[in-house]
DNA sequence: CGAGCAACCTGCATGC
DNA sequence: TGCATGCAGGTTGCTC
Protein backbone atom coordinates (compact mmCIF):
# COMPACT_ATOMS: atom_id res chain seq x y z
CA UNK A 1 0.00 0.00 0.00
CA UNK A 2 2.97 2.65 0.59
CA UNK A 3 3.13 5.62 -1.10
CA UNK A 4 4.54 8.75 0.51
CA UNK A 5 0.81 9.66 2.30
CA UNK A 6 0.38 6.05 3.48
CA UNK A 7 3.85 6.12 5.30
CA UNK A 8 3.57 9.62 6.65
CA UNK A 9 -0.14 8.45 8.14
CA UNK A 10 1.37 5.69 9.37
CA UNK A 11 3.76 7.97 11.34
CA UNK A 12 1.30 9.68 12.71
CA UNK A 13 -0.56 6.72 13.74
CA UNK A 14 1.60 5.25 15.36
CA UNK A 15 3.75 7.78 17.07
CA UNK A 16 1.18 8.85 19.73
CA UNK A 17 1.23 5.34 21.07
CA UNK A 18 5.36 4.36 21.01
CA UNK A 19 6.92 8.16 21.53
CA UNK A 20 8.59 8.37 25.04
CA UNK A 21 7.86 4.54 25.37
CA UNK A 22 10.45 1.74 26.61
CA UNK A 23 10.88 -1.43 24.28
CA UNK A 24 10.67 -4.35 26.12
CA UNK A 25 10.97 -6.77 23.83
CA UNK A 26 11.50 -7.87 20.26
CA UNK A 27 10.18 -10.80 18.30
CA UNK A 28 11.48 -11.43 14.91
CA UNK A 29 9.56 -14.53 13.49
CA UNK A 30 10.60 -14.28 9.86
CA UNK A 31 13.98 -12.43 9.64
CA UNK A 32 13.77 -12.85 5.32
CA UNK A 33 12.71 -9.04 4.71
CA UNK A 34 14.13 -7.39 1.61
CA UNK A 35 17.61 -7.52 3.66
CA UNK A 36 17.84 -9.50 6.42
CA UNK A 37 16.48 -8.02 9.80
CA UNK A 38 19.36 -6.15 11.15
CA UNK A 39 20.46 -8.39 14.70
CA UNK A 40 20.63 -5.10 16.82
CA UNK A 41 17.27 -5.09 16.28
CA UNK A 42 17.07 -7.74 18.66
CA UNK A 43 20.26 -7.18 20.80
CA UNK A 44 20.59 -3.88 21.01
CA UNK A 45 17.03 -2.36 21.02
CA UNK A 46 15.49 -3.72 23.74
CA UNK A 47 15.33 -1.56 27.30
CA UNK A 48 15.85 1.82 24.93
CA UNK A 49 13.13 4.51 24.52
CA UNK A 50 11.82 5.73 21.59
CA UNK A 51 12.46 9.76 21.18
CA UNK A 52 10.45 10.51 18.48
CA UNK A 53 9.28 8.83 15.25
CA UNK A 54 10.47 10.30 11.81
CA UNK A 55 9.86 9.78 8.01
CA UNK A 56 12.27 10.46 5.76
CA UNK A 57 11.14 9.65 2.13
CA UNK A 58 9.06 6.46 2.51
CA UNK A 59 11.60 5.84 5.41
CA UNK A 60 10.41 5.48 9.54
CA UNK A 61 12.92 6.80 11.65
CA UNK A 62 12.70 5.12 15.48
CA UNK A 63 15.27 7.22 17.10
CA UNK A 64 16.74 6.09 20.19
CA UNK A 65 19.59 7.07 22.36
CA UNK A 66 21.83 4.20 20.55
CA UNK A 67 21.12 4.58 17.21
CA UNK A 68 17.89 4.19 14.80
CA UNK A 69 15.26 1.63 13.49
CA UNK A 70 15.08 2.38 9.98
CA UNK A 71 11.38 0.89 8.53
CA UNK A 72 10.25 0.50 5.02
CA UNK A 73 6.94 -1.08 4.37
CA UNK A 74 7.68 -2.02 0.92
CA UNK A 75 5.09 -2.75 -1.62
CA UNK A 76 2.59 -4.52 1.15
CA UNK A 77 3.92 -3.88 4.56
CA UNK A 78 2.29 -2.32 7.23
CA UNK A 79 2.37 -1.34 10.81
CA UNK A 80 -0.49 -1.35 13.47
CA UNK A 81 -0.43 -0.63 17.39
CA UNK A 82 -2.05 -3.32 19.25
CA UNK A 83 -1.71 -5.67 22.75
CA UNK A 84 1.61 -7.71 23.08
CA UNK A 85 -1.29 -10.49 24.58
CA UNK A 86 -3.32 -10.80 20.84
CA UNK A 87 -2.06 -13.41 18.51
CA UNK A 88 -0.36 -12.22 15.20
CA UNK A 89 -1.92 -13.01 12.08
CA UNK A 90 -0.70 -14.37 9.40
CA UNK A 91 2.60 -12.63 7.20
CA UNK A 92 2.60 -10.81 11.06
CA UNK A 93 6.76 -11.04 11.20
CA UNK A 94 8.05 -8.49 13.83
CA UNK A 95 6.81 -6.84 16.99
CA UNK A 96 8.08 -4.34 19.07
CA UNK A 97 6.94 -4.71 22.74
CA UNK A 98 6.97 -1.71 25.07
CA UNK A 99 6.88 -2.08 28.34
CA UNK A 100 2.69 -0.88 28.93
CA UNK A 101 2.20 -3.95 26.86
CA UNK A 102 1.32 -1.72 23.94
CA UNK A 103 2.42 -3.67 20.50
CA UNK A 104 4.19 -2.53 17.56
CA UNK A 105 3.36 -4.94 15.04
CA UNK A 106 4.72 -5.39 11.09
CA UNK A 107 2.65 -7.13 8.79
CA UNK A 108 4.37 -7.69 5.29
CA UNK A 109 2.91 -10.36 2.57
CA UNK A 110 5.64 -9.90 -0.09
CA UNK A 111 8.59 -8.82 2.37
CA UNK A 112 9.89 -6.39 0.26
CA UNK A 113 9.93 -4.33 3.68
CA UNK A 114 13.17 -3.27 5.53
CA UNK A 115 14.09 -3.49 9.34
CA UNK A 116 17.14 -2.37 9.56
CA UNK A 117 19.77 -0.29 12.31
CA UNK A 118 21.76 2.55 11.99
CA UNK A 119 23.82 3.52 14.80
CA UNK A 120 23.51 7.35 14.58
CA UNK A 121 23.60 9.49 12.70
CA UNK A 122 20.86 8.20 10.41
CA UNK A 123 21.53 10.60 8.02
CA UNK A 124 25.12 8.90 6.98
CA UNK A 125 23.57 5.83 6.31
CA UNK A 126 23.73 4.30 2.73
CA UNK A 127 20.28 4.73 2.65
CA UNK A 128 18.96 7.50 3.26
CA UNK A 129 22.24 9.95 2.49
CA UNK A 130 21.47 9.52 -1.63
CA UNK A 131 17.93 10.65 -0.77
CA UNK A 132 16.65 13.81 -2.85
CA UNK A 133 14.80 16.47 -1.37
CA UNK A 134 11.30 15.99 0.50
CA UNK A 135 8.76 16.80 -1.81
CA UNK A 136 6.47 18.96 0.45
CA UNK A 137 9.50 21.05 1.82
CA UNK A 138 11.18 24.42 0.79
CA UNK A 139 14.31 22.51 -1.12
CA UNK A 140 11.92 20.48 -3.62
CA UNK A 141 11.63 23.49 -5.58
CA UNK A 142 11.96 24.87 -9.60
CA UNK A 143 15.13 26.43 -9.23
CA UNK A 144 16.53 23.34 -8.25
CA UNK A 145 14.65 21.10 -10.45
CA UNK A 146 14.92 22.35 -13.65
CA UNK A 147 18.54 22.48 -13.87
CA UNK A 148 18.53 18.72 -12.45
CA UNK A 149 16.22 17.93 -15.39
CA UNK A 150 17.81 19.15 -18.17
CA UNK A 151 20.48 16.36 -17.53
CA UNK A 152 17.78 13.77 -18.09
CA UNK A 153 16.29 12.18 -21.44
CA UNK A 154 14.85 9.76 -19.73
CA UNK A 155 10.86 9.89 -19.69
CA UNK A 156 9.51 12.52 -17.19
CA UNK A 157 7.39 10.12 -15.19
CA UNK A 158 10.98 8.01 -14.88
CA UNK A 159 12.53 10.55 -13.53
CA UNK A 160 10.21 11.84 -11.00
CA UNK A 161 9.92 8.61 -9.53
CA UNK A 162 13.40 8.75 -9.55
CA UNK A 163 14.64 9.10 -5.63
CA UNK A 164 17.72 11.17 -6.35
CA UNK A 165 15.70 13.91 -8.10
CA UNK A 166 12.65 14.30 -5.75
CA UNK A 167 11.53 11.00 -3.10
CA UNK A 168 8.11 10.16 -2.15
CA UNK A 169 6.88 10.05 -5.43
CA UNK A 170 5.73 6.74 -5.82
CA UNK A 171 3.71 5.09 -9.44
CA UNK A 172 0.07 6.38 -8.61
CA UNK A 173 1.23 9.67 -7.46
CA UNK A 174 3.42 10.14 -10.62
CA UNK A 175 0.64 9.00 -12.84
CA UNK A 176 -1.33 11.47 -11.21
CA UNK A 177 0.91 14.29 -11.30
CA UNK A 178 1.48 14.41 -14.47
CA UNK A 179 -2.32 14.39 -16.05
CA UNK A 180 -2.89 17.46 -13.20
CA UNK A 181 -0.17 19.30 -14.95
CA UNK A 182 -1.08 18.53 -18.47
CA UNK A 183 2.28 16.65 -19.30
CA UNK A 184 2.48 12.93 -21.06
CA UNK A 185 4.46 10.35 -19.05
CA UNK A 186 6.51 9.54 -21.87
CA UNK A 187 8.14 13.08 -23.03
CA UNK A 188 11.49 12.95 -22.77
CA UNK A 189 12.25 15.15 -19.12
CA UNK A 190 15.07 17.87 -20.86
CA UNK A 191 12.40 18.92 -23.49
CA UNK A 192 9.82 20.07 -21.49
CA UNK A 193 9.33 23.77 -20.57
CA UNK A 194 10.02 25.67 -17.54
CA UNK A 195 6.96 26.82 -17.19
CA UNK A 196 5.34 23.23 -17.80
CA UNK A 197 7.56 22.31 -15.09
CA UNK A 198 6.66 24.99 -12.40
CA UNK A 199 2.83 23.20 -12.92
CA UNK A 200 4.58 19.94 -12.41
CA UNK A 201 6.07 20.75 -9.06
CA UNK A 202 3.12 22.37 -7.57
CA UNK A 203 1.09 19.45 -8.74
CA UNK A 204 3.52 16.87 -6.99
CA UNK A 205 2.93 19.03 -4.07
CA UNK A 206 -0.34 19.40 -4.06
CA UNK A 207 -1.56 15.58 -4.53
CA UNK A 208 0.72 14.62 -2.01
CA UNK A 209 -0.49 17.31 0.69
CA UNK A 210 -4.23 16.36 0.03
CA UNK A 211 -3.70 12.58 0.37
CA UNK A 212 -2.11 13.12 3.38
CA UNK A 213 -4.85 15.12 4.49
CA UNK A 214 -7.61 12.92 3.84
CA UNK A 215 -5.24 9.95 5.40
CA UNK A 216 -5.54 11.98 8.52
CA UNK A 217 -9.89 10.67 8.74
CA UNK A 218 -8.35 7.17 9.16
CA UNK A 219 -6.05 7.55 12.21
CA UNK A 220 -8.69 6.90 14.89
CA UNK A 221 -8.82 3.29 13.91
CA UNK A 222 -5.30 2.64 13.89
CA UNK A 223 -5.35 1.14 17.35
CA UNK A 224 -6.51 -2.66 16.93
CA UNK A 225 -7.26 -2.08 12.88
CA UNK A 226 -5.76 -3.61 10.06
CA UNK A 227 -3.55 -0.56 10.43
CA UNK A 228 -3.81 0.07 6.99
CA UNK A 229 -4.74 3.29 5.58
CA UNK A 230 -5.92 2.11 2.11
CA UNK A 231 -6.36 4.55 -0.58
CA UNK A 232 -8.53 7.37 1.63
CA UNK A 233 -10.93 7.02 -1.10
CA UNK A 234 -9.10 9.51 -2.80
CA UNK A 235 -10.40 10.73 -6.31
CA UNK A 236 -7.36 9.04 -8.54
CA UNK A 237 -7.93 11.01 -11.68
CA UNK A 238 -6.12 8.59 -14.22
CA UNK A 239 -4.59 5.52 -12.31
CA UNK A 240 -6.56 2.43 -12.97
CA UNK A 241 -8.98 3.94 -15.02
CA UNK A 242 -7.32 2.40 -18.31
CA UNK A 243 -10.29 2.76 -21.37
CA UNK A 244 -12.16 4.71 -19.16
CA UNK A 245 -13.48 8.19 -20.13
CA UNK A 246 -11.19 10.87 -18.99
CA UNK A 247 -13.01 13.14 -16.16
CA UNK A 248 -12.46 16.18 -18.18
CA UNK A 249 -12.47 15.35 -21.98
CA UNK A 250 -14.12 12.28 -22.05
CA UNK A 251 -11.36 10.85 -24.14
CA UNK A 252 -10.34 6.99 -23.13
CA UNK A 253 -7.33 7.04 -20.78
CA UNK A 254 -4.81 4.76 -21.81
CA UNK A 255 -2.77 2.10 -19.98
CA UNK A 256 1.12 1.57 -20.91
CA UNK A 257 4.44 0.44 -19.48
CA UNK A 258 7.29 2.58 -18.58
CA UNK A 259 9.98 1.04 -16.79
CA UNK A 260 8.48 -1.53 -15.81
CA UNK A 261 5.50 -0.23 -14.46
CA UNK A 262 2.23 0.59 -14.97
CA UNK A 263 1.01 3.79 -16.44
CA UNK A 264 -2.00 5.38 -16.65
CA UNK A 265 -2.95 9.12 -18.89
CA UNK A 266 -4.85 10.80 -21.01
CA UNK A 267 -3.73 11.10 -24.27
CA UNK A 268 -5.91 14.82 -25.50
CA UNK A 269 -5.47 16.15 -22.06
CA UNK A 270 -1.37 15.46 -21.88
CA UNK A 271 1.34 16.14 -24.36
C1' DC B 1 28.17 7.60 -16.46
C1' DG B 2 22.91 6.75 -17.64
C1' DA B 3 19.26 3.63 -18.96
C1' DG B 4 17.07 -0.79 -18.81
C1' DC B 5 15.68 -4.48 -16.32
C1' DA B 6 16.07 -8.67 -13.14
C1' DA B 7 15.42 -9.64 -8.66
C1' DC B 8 13.37 -9.96 -4.07
C1' DC B 9 8.05 -12.32 -2.46
C1' DT B 10 2.87 -13.60 -1.83
C1' DG B 11 -1.90 -12.87 -3.03
C1' DC B 12 -5.43 -12.14 -6.05
C1' DA B 13 -8.13 -11.81 -10.41
C1' DT B 14 -8.73 -13.89 -14.74
C1' DG B 15 -9.08 -17.33 -18.23
C1' DC B 16 -8.94 -21.98 -19.93
C1' DT C 1 -12.70 -27.04 -9.30
C1' DG C 2 -7.87 -26.78 -10.56
C1' DC C 3 -4.10 -24.81 -12.63
C1' DA C 4 -1.39 -21.44 -15.30
C1' DT C 5 -0.72 -16.73 -16.07
C1' DG C 6 -0.18 -12.00 -15.22
C1' DC C 7 -0.28 -8.26 -12.28
C1' DA C 8 0.33 -5.46 -7.84
C1' DG C 9 1.38 0.72 -4.17
C1' DG C 10 9.17 -0.17 -4.06
C1' DT C 11 13.88 -0.02 -4.70
C1' DT C 12 18.59 -1.87 -5.22
C1' DG C 13 22.05 -3.40 -7.92
C1' DC C 14 23.39 -5.73 -11.97
C1' DT C 15 24.36 -5.40 -17.02
C1' DC C 16 25.06 -3.01 -21.28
Amino acid sequence: MPELPEVETTRRGIAPHIEGQQVSQVIVRQEKLRWPVSPEISTLLPNLHIHQVRRRAKYLLLDTDKGTLIIHLGMSGSLRITDASTEPEKHEHIDIIFTNNTCMRYKDPRRFGSFLWSSSPVEKHKLIQQLGPEPLSESFNIDDFYPKIQLKKAPIKSVIMDGHIVVGVGNIYASEALFQSGIHPKRTANNISKKRLVNLVSAIKEILALAIEQGGTTLKDFVNSSGNPGYFQQKLNVYGRANKPCLVCDTPIKQIVIAQRSTFYCPHCQR
